[in-house]
RNA sequence: GGUCGGUUGGCCGAGUGGCUAGGCAGCGGUCUGCAAAACCGUGUACGGCGGUUCGAAUCCGCCACUGACCUCCA
């Protein structure tokens, strides 16, 4: 059942036969978000990407244990320059307990992810649940001698670890570059390279989340936790590491470097990142104040929207390009989406009762054979869909009598839409009503009240009272004032 | 400045030496009371300039434009 399959390795940066630790099962650890806003359209990449990775390893008969933080401790608000606690600024701003912005967002996220379709993960380990374990790695980190503690924080020795490891290589980077280029604005840190990382770093009064250790009451360093959550559950070394793009430094390279510290060996054997998305040409980022929200999507309220785009589309826009690619948003695009989504929708729901003939003019083996390589090429969901379309003109081309196939075949191309459309690619239907909800309400009610009005002009006295009536009883408060008529839902 | 990537038809987006990607939009047709849907047909796209080759969107070089990362930014 499991099929030879190929990953492109950020490591190597080439595509590698897929070859897993343990035959038939998988490890997996993604970087989730970090929950100090709402969720964007480039967190739903991340997790729809590797939402793709883990239904595709499954179906193909893997068992996977997909690991996927939360982070809710430890990261710097962009524009302080305090190094001030990124959740704490928030919770400040909000006048809230930073868990209670923590659970906020974090409720948010999951609520998003459960409309985008994404399949919880097998574990959602939070950093703040992991104090313990990463003060451990910490210790075991200033045991090998890549550490030193400076003022009650623990940095990691960047250059120390460099001399006698690879360090910049899943990033491409050349120490010598990386030295150079922060020489110069190094001055009197507590650290002994402007190259060097906290692991443990000493909170300061402004700080609101804080644990105790044994260097000083702080918390933990940035890239930390994903060591220490990814060795407690997934083992000292593991399969696959995911995450996006910009991620890869210095947070991922820091990470590869803290295990390697900490357990002796290289904890990841393939690195796979997920390309941004770009509004405009630009990157899209909480940082830059160009992040549409997901909640703003399915609503549509935004300048930046011409209307509501509904989960599914979302997911379908992202499945049309390939997870490397960087993605651009329009309005445009997502439109086709939608349009394109609709198509294979209708197809899919179609499959049941398409008529059957002794004989078949298509090929369905076939298709399906290439549905199934195009992903196991370093899941390439594009191709994939482009054979879906195949088949979709197939099921239309028989429903309208002009091509033939048997039961089977017909069985054949139920199962090939269910696995890929339905288990891979995780598209379900929703009705259009659904997505833009209110919005065509407003619309319908609208025509009612106009045809109203328009009887009412002819004198048409029946019919207009027939819609006050009906609507009236639907719930509906229907109001005639001389400037004319109103309406609202009392529900 | 350093490192790595991108530039494909109206839009999005695959494709890495010869063989139609696909979706959306457009155009023509079939069907239809009209429309929609569906189906059939239709598009000589590969940033520029050179080079390699029998043959390049695909390889090489140069140039242009653009993006990401490089900052106690995750």
């Amino acid at each position: 059942m499991i099929q030879e399959i190929q990953i492109y390795n950020t490591l190597t940066r080439q595509k590698e036969v897929f070859e897993p630790l343990v035959p038939g099962k998988l490890g997996m650890y993604v970087c989730g978000p970090t929950v100090y806003g709402p969720p964007h359209l480039g967190h739903a990449r991340s997790a729809i990407t590797f939402d793709l990775i883990f239904r595709f390893l499954k179906a193909i008969g893997y068992k996977v244990r997909y690991v996927r933080n939360i982070t809710d401790v430890g990261h710097l608000v962009a524009d302080a320059d305090e190094g001030e606690d990124k959740i704490a600024k928030q919770a400040k701003l909000d006048e809230l307990e930073p868990m209670e912005v923590v659970q906020k967002y974090t409720n948010l996220f999951h609520h998003s992810m459960e409309l985008l379709n994404v399949a919880p993960p097998s574990i959602e380990p939070r950093a703040s649940g992991h104090i313990v374990e990463q003060i451990e790695e910490v210790k075991k980190i200033l045991k090998s001698g890549y550490a030193y503690e400076s003022n009650g924080s623990v940095y990691f020795d960047v250059e120390k670890f460099a001399a006698e490891n690879e360090y910049g290589k899943l990033s491409g980077r050349k120490i010598e570059d990386l030295i150079s280029n922060t020489r110069t604005l190094d001055g009197q840190s507590e650290k002994r390279s402007g190259l060097d990382f906290a692991l443990w770093k000493k909170a300061q009064p402004e700080h609101i989340m804080h644990w105790p250790s044994p260097w000083s009451e702080g918390f933990p360093g940035w890239h930390l936790e994903c060591t220490a959550m990814s060795c407690k559950y997934l083992g000292e070394t593991f399969d696959i590491h995911g995450g996006g793009m910009d991620l890869t430094f210095p947070h991922h390279e820091a990470e590869m470097a803290q295990s390697k510290a900490s357990h002796g060996k290289d904890a990841v054997h393939y690195w796979m990142h997920n390309n941004m998305i770009t509004l405009n040409g630009q990157k899209m980022g909480k940082s830059l104040g160009n992040a549409i929200s997901l909640e703003e999507f399915f609503s549509g309220n935004h300048p930046l929207l011409e209307k509501a785009y509904s989960p599914m589309t979302i997911r379908f826009f992202m499945l049309q390009a390939h997870y490397r690619s960087t993605l651009d948003f329009s309005n445009e695009a997502l439109q086709a989406s939608e349009k394109g989504l609709e198509r294979l929708m209708k197809a899919l729901a179609k499959i049941d009762s398409l008529p059957v003939s002794d004989s078949s003019s298509v090929k369905i083996e076939e298709l399906a054979q290439n549905c199934f390589s195009a992903m196991a090429d370093d899941m390439n969901s594009p191709i994939a869909m482009s054979y879906l379309f195949e088949g979709v003109k197939i099921i239309n081309s028989v429903s309208d009598g002009n091509t033939n196939i048997t039961p089977s075949d017909r069985d054949a191309l139920k199962q090939l839409f269910h696995t890929l459309v339905v288990d891979i690619f995780g598209l379900k239907a929703e009705s259009q009503a659904e997505a833009g909800n209110t919005e065509v309400l407003t619309e319908v009610v609208d025509l009612l009240m106009k045809l109203r009005l328009e009887a009412k002009a002819n004198k048409d006295w029946a019919t207009s009272d027939k819609i006050r009536k009906e609507l009236t009883a639907i719930g509906f408060d229907i109001k005639d004032t001389k400037d004319g008529a109103s309406w609202e839902l009392k529900k």
